[in-house]
DNA sequence: TCCTATAGCTTAGTATTCTAAGTATATAGG
DNA sequence: CCTATATACTTAGAATACTAAGCTATAGGA
């Protein structure tokens, strides 16, 4: 190791771990989040698909079964999205015939998203879906170390959006 | 509801909680390890792209440093993306200068990757940026609670992986 | 009122990842 | 030794997501 180098290697004292331990990727939390999402998210599709549903649409149509007849903007928010993948995603969506949109004279500026009927009858189908892949991830588990996973991980969301909404008033700052 | 859709909604009885629950994504693992996972990511690559460094590429240098000089193929599986994109990422590794790839005569398919001393330097900066973004994560959690929160996460993709096999050796048969 | 800032959506261009299918090399059975 | 199968990697094409930069429409002061 360089002389120079020591000064950032110090640094990682003050730490849970010493950053070495985390380059195991075992023991990063947002390496096991990535591949609990793609396994999740691929044994999610594969039923899904038979519907014509892909795991990005299933993300949208599940908040539009929550709440139906928001704006778009309103919708990348609450599915977690940058605005440009909603419109994409949305053109799929009504192209499939899954959403319609509609705009109002109150607010030209907004576009309000519904589901269709089918898209409706279609949470019958899905949502049970969503629960069977629940149920096996969680198998072994009792109800009580569910929701204390949950209930972790909120708290890591919380943490990093705590940092994140930092950052962005900073940059405000400067902007 | 339509009466035959009640076959549907009954299945969901014998779950952990009804289909509906987990139509709130906040009730979702897939959605929470999604969260997770995108904006651990994005907070790591604000640092490292400082040195050029995406967060894929961050992924495949962190198994490097852990493990210098296996095959492509080796790599994919370690860092859990399939050889496709493996081949993309390497690419843009070597162009970037991260890392060179050599054939043996031994057995003229593989291919061994090999980081370069510059990308070895790299992990004393770079290692320390994944440990602050962890500290962040974990902000106000006991040691005993991250621990759990991991080894949760773990058993999930334990489960998720068993079901993927049970499900692969399935089209096996089929094929 | 008018000018500027903000909000809502779109377009363009790029990065990351996947599946499906293809090529080249190695291995194993007849 | 030849053919079938498996392994290692690549190519092609598509889906998903992002940032940056645009367009309208509205809102809020001067």
């Amino acid at each position: 190791m360089a002389e120079g180098d020591w000064k950032l290697a110090k640094k990682t004292q003050s730490y849970r771990h010493p950053a070495e331990f985390y380059t195991n990727p075992e023991n990063s939390i947002g390496y096991l989040a990535r591949v609990v999402f793609r396994s999740f998210s691929r044994l999610l599709e594969r039923r899904t698909l038979a519907y014509d549903v892909s795991a990005g649409q299933w993300r949208f149509l599940r908040q539009l079964w929550l709440e139906d007849g928001i704006t778009q903007r309103e919708l990348s928010e609450r599915v977690g999205m940058r605005e440009p993948t909603t419109v994409v995603a949305l053109k799929g969506l009504e192209k499939a015939g899954f959403i319609t949109r509609r705009k109002t004279e109150d607010d030209r500026r907004k576009t309000f998203i519904f589901l269709t009927p089918h898209a409706k009858k279609l949470e019958l189908t899905l949502a049970p879906m969503n629960a069977e892949i629940h149920e096996i991830a969680t198998r072994g588990m009792t109800d009580e170390e569910v929701e204390t996973l949950q209930s972790l991980m909120r708290r890591v969301i919380e943490n990093l959006a705590d940092e994140t909404r930092k950052l962005a008033v900073l940059s405000d700052v400067k902007a």
